[in-house]
DNA sequence: TTGAAAGCGATACCAG
DNA sequence: CTGGTATCGCTTTCAA
C-alpha cells in the first residue's frame, strides 16, 4: 500500500502512472490470494502466544501451561483452524499419504482389496493416493514418481511391473501384494495350493475329463494356480486339456469355452482362471444346454462378491481380498512407524467355497 | 560443525563433554536425515546457476538463455531430479491432487466411474486422493477436511451427505455426481426417465402384474428411478406391487423376492432397484423354477460389467458410469483452470440394454 | 538474462 | 514453560 502520496498528478499520463503504482502496490505480495486460509500465525495472534506454543499444543509435544493450552484451544476453535498438512509434510519430509498402485480397479477382485487398505489406513489417519497401472510399466513409473513427489509415507503395490522400478531409489516403506519372495515385504495367498485345491475338489467330485483355462502366464498368481492344478491333475488318471487364454477377458473365455464344448463335448469339469472367466464358462455351458454341475462342474478362483449371486452359484477358491488389503495396510503402517515386524511375508490361506457348480461330495465311509 | 577447537581435553570428563559437543554439532539441523533427496539447490549447483534459474526452466517461465537451459537440463538429467510437489503446493497454495469421495468402491457401480475420473485426471497430470464415505456424514467430513488440508485443487463427490458440509467453506472447485440442481456443478443421468423406460419396456413386452423393488428413498437417483417407473405404471391398466427395500443388499433383495413369489406367484415382471438386486431376483426366479423371461421378465438398472455375464444375461437400464466419471473430471479440470464452462450441469442419457431377461418385442405393424 | 532474497505454513531447536 | 528463529524445497518479485 502506498504509505505516502509523493506527488499530485497533473495530467492524464501522470494519473495513469499514479493508478498503475497504486494497483501494483495493492497487489504486492499477493500473487495468489484467492482463498485466504487460517494459519498457525492467526491462531497465535488470537491466543496472544507465539507460533511455537501453538505448534506445541497441536502436536502435544513439550510443556505447555494449562491456561495457555486453554487459550490456544479456544483460539483454534474460534478460528476453526486446521493445520496445513502440506507445510507439515514439507518440513517433516513425509506425509500422511500412502500410495496404492493397482492394475485396474475395474477388475472385480480389486475393489474389496482397495477397501481393505483404505479402511485400515483411514482409521490410522492416513489417506490414499490411488492409481491404476494397467500393468503398463510407463504408467506404473509415472504413478510411483508422482507418489514420491508427494512424499507419501509408504507404498502398496499390486502390480507386476512395480518391482522393476523398485530397484530405483524407492527407499520408502513398500509392501507388495504378489507372491514375491524377492521383495522385502509382501502379502499374498497361496495360489499354487489354491490351484491344487481346485483340481482336487473336482476330481473328488467325479470329474474325469477336465479342462483347465490357463490365464496369461506373466501374471504370477495366475500362473501359480495353474501350475498347482496341473500338479494334482498329472497325478491322477484323469484326462485333462489345457486352454491358453491370452487375457482374462470374459469374451475370450466365452469364445474358447464354446469351442471347447464343440471339440470335446464330453468334458465334465472346468477349472477356470478366475471367477470372471468361470462365469463366462458357466454361461456358455447353459447356452450349450449342459446341466451344471450334472454334466459339467465348474470352479472359479477369487470369490468375487458377485460369484455367489449367479445361478447356479459359483463354487470357487476364495482369496480373502479385503483381508489382504487390510493386512498389507497394517504391515505398511508398522513399517512407517518403524515398529518391529515379525512377519515380512504374510501368506493368507485360500479356501474352497462350495456352492452349486460342483457336485455334492459323497461322504466316504 | 565445530569450526575451532577451543580447548584440549585433559581428562575423561572433559573428553566426554567434548564428544557430546561434536555429536551435537554434527546433528545440528538434521532432525530428519533418513533419506536424502535431490533438491533444486543441487541442480543449481551442478549446473553452476542459481535456483531461480533452475526454477525458470522447470516452469518454462521467464527468459532463460539457450545455453543455460541446456546446462540446467543436463544437470537435471544427470542428477535424476524431480521437483518436490509438496514444496510447490505450499507456495502455490494448491496442488496437482484431486479428491474423490465415493460411497463405497465395493459397490460394483463405482469402479468404472472411478476409472473414468482417474483416466481423465491422470492424462492431465493430476492424481487422485480417494475415500469411501459409506454415506456417513462424519466420515465424509473427515475426508473433505483431509482433502482440504492437503490442498487438493478440486473435489469430486458422489456421496449424498456431501453437500451438507459443502455449506462450510469448501471454496475450491467441486463437482457433484448426483442429480442435484441445488449444486453449482454436477454430472448425472436422467434417473427418472430411466425408471420410466424400465416400466415401458416391461409393459411393451407383455408384463401385466409387475413388482417394483423400491430402494432406500434417501438415495436420490434410486428414488427418482422408482418414481419414474411408477409414473408410467400408474398410467396403464397393469397391476403393480411395490416392495420397499431398506438397503440395496442382495440378501434383502433375495429374501423379499422369495416372499414375493410365494405371495404373488402370478407376478410376471420385476423392476429391480439396480443390477445387483436384479441379479438376486434372477437367482430366486431360477430357484423357484420360473422361466425368465417366459414366466417373469426382470429388468435392472446400472448395467454393471457383470450384468451381461449372468445367465440369462440381464436386460437393464444403462447408466454410463465410466463416462460420468470422465465428464466429471473434465468439468472439474475446466473449473480448476478457470476455463469458461458452458454446461454447469451435465446430464447423460440412460439407455435400455436389451438382453435375455426381457422378451423380444413383437414388431408392431 | 540472471541471482539474491522474501516468503508459503509448520516444526524444532535453543536461549531465556 | 515460552518465544525467536532457522529450516523444509520451491516460486516469484526486484534489482542488477
Amino acid at each position: 500500500m502506498l504509505t505516502q502520496i509523493e506527488f499530485m498528478p497533473q495530467n492524464m499520463i501522470e494519473i495513469a502512472v499514479f493508478v498503475c503504482y497504486i494497483v501494483r502496490d495493492l497487489c504486492k505480495g499477493l500473487h495468489k490470494r484467492g482463498k485466504m486460509m487460517i494459519t498457525i500465525k492467526d491462531v497465535a495472534q488470537e491466543a496472544g502466544v507465539s507460533v511455537a506454543t501453538v505448534s506445541r499444543v497441536l502436536n502435544k509435544k513439550g510443556y505447555v501451561h494449562e491456561e495457555t493450552l486453554a487459550k490456544v484451544q479456544q483460539a483454534i476453535n474460534k478460528l476453526n483452524y486446521t493445520p496445513n498438512e502440506v507445510a507439515r509434510s514439507l518440513f517433516k519430509r513425509d506425509s500422511k499419504l500412502v500410495g496404492l498402485l493397482l492394475p485396474d480397479i475395474t477388475n472385480p477382485f480389486f475393489p474389496e482389496l482397495a477397501r481393505g487398505v483404505e479402511d485400515e489406513l483411514q482409521q490410522q489417519g492416513f489417506r490414499l493416493l490411488f492409481g491404476n497401472s494397467d500393468e503398463n510399466p510407463e504408467k506404473a513409473k509415472g504413478y510411483v514418481d508422482a507418489f514420491l513427489q508427494n512424499q507419501v509415507a509408504g507404498l502398496i503395490s499390486a502390480t507386476q511391473t512395480f518391482h522393476e522400478l523398485n530397484g530405483q531409489s524407492v527407499n520408502i516403506p513398500t509392501v507388495a501384494l504378489d507372491r514375491a519372495h524377492e521383495k522385502p515385504y509382501a502379502v499374498y495367498t497361496d495360489s499354487k495350493e489354491g490351484g491344487r485345491m481346485a483340481a482336487r475338489e473336482l476330481i473328488q467330485r467325479g470329474s474325469r475329463k477336465i479342462a483347465v483355462l490357463k490365464g496369461p502366464s506373466h501374471i504370477l498368481p495366475v500362473l501359480e494356480r495353474f501350475l498347482g492344478a496341473v500338479e494334482v491333475l498329472a497325478d491322477t488318471e484323469a484326462d485333462f486339456h489345457v486352454i491358453s487364454l491370452t487375457s482374462l477377458s470374459d469374451e475370450e473365455a466365452g469364445k474358447r469355452t464354446k469351442e471347447l464344448f464343440s471339440q470335446f463335448p464330453s468334458v465334465d469339469g472346468i477349472i477356470a482362471s478366475n471367477d470372471m472367466t468361470a462365469i463366462a464358462v458357466l454361461r456358455e455351458a447353459m447356452r450349450a444346454g449342459k446341466s451344471v454341475p450334472g454334466d459339467v462342474q465348474v470352479i472359479g478362483f477369487d470369490d468375487m462378491p458377485l460369484s455367489r449371486l449367479v445361478f447356479p452359484a459359483l463354487s470357487t477358491i476364495r482369496q480373502p481380498a479385503y483381508e489382504m488389503g487390510s493386512k498389507a495396510a497394517q504391515l505398511l503402517l508398522k513399517l512407517i512407524r518403524k515398529e518391529p515386524v515379525t512377519e515380512k511375508h504374510i501368506q493368507l490361506p485360500v479356501t474352497f467355497i462350495e456352492r452349486d457348480t460342483t457336485r455334492k461330495v459323497k461322504r466316504d465311509g
